[in-house]
DNA sequence: CCTACCGATCGGTAGG
DNA sequence: CCTACCGATCGGTAGG
């Protein structure tokens, strides 16, 4: 789950694992290096041998899903489906990373905006950059007349922030499973909720 | 903005407003009362004569929020319009109130869970609350045959988690006007992105 | 990886 | 509404 090479998780990845999953629950800002150590075993100034600062933490958590996410847009542009197709593996791809290492995502996406800089210029960048992309590959669609011609931003807005919600799915009690909740998100975003005749 | 009652903003009411642009920007936990107090522009000790803690700040901005959307829902609940009219009118309200009122709807509806019990439970409870009243419009929708078939309580999290990414749009710098933006969710939201001949 | 400890900052109170 | 101050906790370092 957390690395998926030959070698087994080095302690630094557990601590990463860790501090994403208690910057989830309890927000960057209220976690305590000494939370994130208890919950690692070891003590706070322990930790320090083998990550630099807390926001080191932050840093790793974010780029990793933000360079994820931008690896995964480049092979989808090079790609020759239409404009709706694209939109389908582009949503299918958020919610399977939502669903499966929701905590880490979920960090990158309300967190960030505890990085410094010079991160945090930079994160905001590949951020302000990917979701540009997002919008051609809808503007695109429009003028191909494959979709509605909205507001190309509005709708980048509102699928990324849709999909971010899955974070309350997985705190939820009787929830659908997995597959059924992607497919259920896609219907909605691409076809909408109004039966039509 | 802050009240629309004929008595004039009290030093409680600024203290709150500040707040709430506060922790909208930096997050709760991050946000300190001498952050608060200087944006107010008083002593951080003066604070105390207004609020009783940091805490009763965060208590007051979410079940204000709270309070007004369950009040609205109970007005739409009470109404004979159709199932899709109802999601509609919700949507637009929902929209209204987080392009207007997005710093104390916003901090109400991401910063929440740093509220104490029995707030914390309460506000959990009327949250949920909520979400099925909202759920049960569209069950009655799909019973009716207005809406598809599909998984209410995911289109809830959809729409609701889809209206509070209205924040990213106040913080854009090209950004459409309120109305426009609004009509566009409520047709990505109802009719989907898809272009049906 | 631990013990011991640092300066800074936190939320909040006393007393006027 | 302010000055003065409190105990607690923070992120992080020294030294072994």
């Amino acid at each position: 789950m957390v690395k998926n090479q030959r070698r087994k998780a080095s302690k630094k990845d557990i601590i990463l694992q860790k501090a994403a999953a208690m910057f989830r629950e309890k927000g960057f800002a209220a976690t305590s290096m000494r939370d994130l150590a208890e919950s690692v075993g070891i003590e706070a100034a322990s930790l320090y041998n083998h990550i630099r600062s807390k926001n080191e933490i932050l840093e790793a958590i974010c780029f990793n899903v933000a360079n994820r996410f931008t690896t995964n847009m480049e092979g989808l542009e090079a790609s020759r489906d239409s404009s709706i197709q694209k939109v389908e593996t582009l949503l299918r791809f958020h919610i399977r990373q939502m669903v499966d290492n929701y905590e880490e995502v979920y960090v990158s996406d309300r967190e960030w905006k505890h990085l410094e800089d010079p991160y945090l210029s930079n994160f905001q960048t590949q951020r302000r950059s990917y979701r540009k992309r997002f919008a051609a590959i809808i503007e695109e669609g429009i003028e191909k007349k494959e979709i509605k011609s909205i507001d190309a931003s509005t709708a980048v807005l509102i699928m990324l922030h849709a999909i971010s919600g899955i974070e309350s799915w997985h705190r939820s009690k009787e929830k659908i499973n997995g597959e059924e909740l992607e497919n259920n998100m896609v219907v909605i975003l691409t076809d909408g909720l109004r039966k039509t005749v």
